[in-house]
DNA sequence: CGACTTCTTGAGGAGACTCAAGGGTGGTGG
DNA sequence: CCACCACCCTTGAGTCTCCTCAAGAAGTCG
């Protein structure tokens, strides 16, 4: 666990300075390996744990009616696994991973502690959530009133900013390990359809997206097709100091 | 402020007593009033406030495009509203009132001394919105995968859910102040389909939704049509005790 | 090299959309 | 109290995105 992993999703604050970020890697314990395809908790299994992802990605989904499957979030390095559950019984969607990843588990009872010592880290990891819930926010609007193009180019956007948070020297080349049903998965669309719309961007002298690998060639038309605004961090000057504080 | 309200989100975990939502009520500042269509704030405003939903309903939503309109949530009495916002430094969605509302504003120094004062409330808080995730992820599912009349059939069933957390007497009948068009907005559809789709659920004897109010007459054909899993609370004894901690 | 997964393309169909027009319903003001 | 207006609901007809089914090609891994 040691080695290779020095990123987290706190860097995207900069109001987290080392401290804090070494002790939230603390909180990880003993790594778990999975391979592609490999399933680490099913939709529905009792007592859900939360993960941080060391390297690789995971995928969540949820299945719904006749067996369709959607993804409701793809994980990279970094990120929080499994946080949504922590408030529920049983798991409410699957963990699965779309390349060869590992992950460390967090204890449900580490979280409590962070929130009882660490009012800082607590601040931060709630921050955190409201972030995921902003994107989950996004995503729906997306599927929900934006066409194939719209959704596939937004998703190839968001992915090259989020993995820009983990390598900065990313730019029109982004690694992103998924099947084209995959990508149908998250955006609400069947693989056919999928491979129709990547054809349309890649005829179109826009992006292209094989062998999980995206390729950007023309950001600005990608942009303007996505039609998602993009917003800036804010001031979070209200966060806790480091101390911990008395009662009120 | 005083009056009428008794109701939280936090009433939902069965390890909140009395003295957390006492806690939890006195963060709500001076009460807002709003007549329905009025807009709370608009999507990219600048240092977005929290707000607490006191009566009435309120709808967040973001447009995509050529003003698409996609709810992203609505709020029933007891629940906060605008956190996803708070990591960021502009409003990622639109606040409107669905009917006349009350709310009260949570300064975001407020939930600063939360989280140091008292870490109990502060994880509270957390769960509350990892459960608003679990929400957004099962309508990001029903949206991209589901046909219109689950859509519809699973909004009806969360409103009365949601309802009943606030009047445990609610059965079949539910107040639920929307409008076709917001209807549509929830789901991703258009208003006319909605029109349609209703009248698809009346005339086959499942459930009305005229003027505001829904009416369930076979709740168990809705479920079948809805076809989302619903799940039970967790045990969540790693939440903090009430004092507070000495530093670790 | 062979089995499997993934990608690609075609043809046909359907769920949901658009445009359009008429009818309720409730609120407001004379 | 009635008339008017705004908003919402309802329904029809035609269209289009996107889906389904199907089959072959390309890539991947043992």
């Amino acid at each position: 666990m040691d080695a290779g992993w020095d990123v987290t999703r706190f860097k995207a604050f900069t109001c987290a300075d080392d401290d804090d970020i070494d002790t939230f890697r603390r909180l990880a314990g003993p790594a778990i390996t999975l391979k592609r395809g490999d399933v680490l908790r099913t939709q529905g299994s009792r007592d859900p744990q939360v993960y941080i992802l060391l390297s690789g990605w995971v995928a969540c989904s949820l299945v719904v009616g006749e067996g369709a499957r959607q993804i409701v979030k793809v994980h990279v390095p970094g990120d929080l696994v499994g946080m949504p559950s922590l408030a529920a019984a049983t798991a409410c969607d699957t963990i699965e991973a779309m390349s060869g990843a590992t992950l460390g588990v967090i204890e449900t009872a580490a979280i409590g502690r962070v929130f009882s010592n660490n009012p800082r880290v607590a601040a931060l990891l709630f921050l955190v959530s409201q972030q995921e819930r902003v994107l989950l926010m996004e995503r729906l609007a997306l599927i929900g009133r934006t066409s194939a193009v719209s959704r596939i180019a937004a998703l190839m956007l968001e992915l090259r900013t989020r993995m820009r948070r983990n390598d900065p020297t990313i730019e029109n080349i982004v690694p992103a390990p998924l099947t084209q049903e995959d990508i149908g998965d998250l955006t609400g669309l069947t693989p056919v359809y999928v491979n129709r719309t990547l054809r349309q961007l890649r005829t179109s002298g826009v992006a292209t997206w094989r062998r999980g690998v995206i390729t950007i060639a023309d950001r600005d038309a990608l942009v303007e097709l996505a039609a998602v605004p993009r917003s800036e961090e804010r001031d979070t000057t209200w966060i806790p100091d480091r101390r911990v504080h008395a009662p009120a």
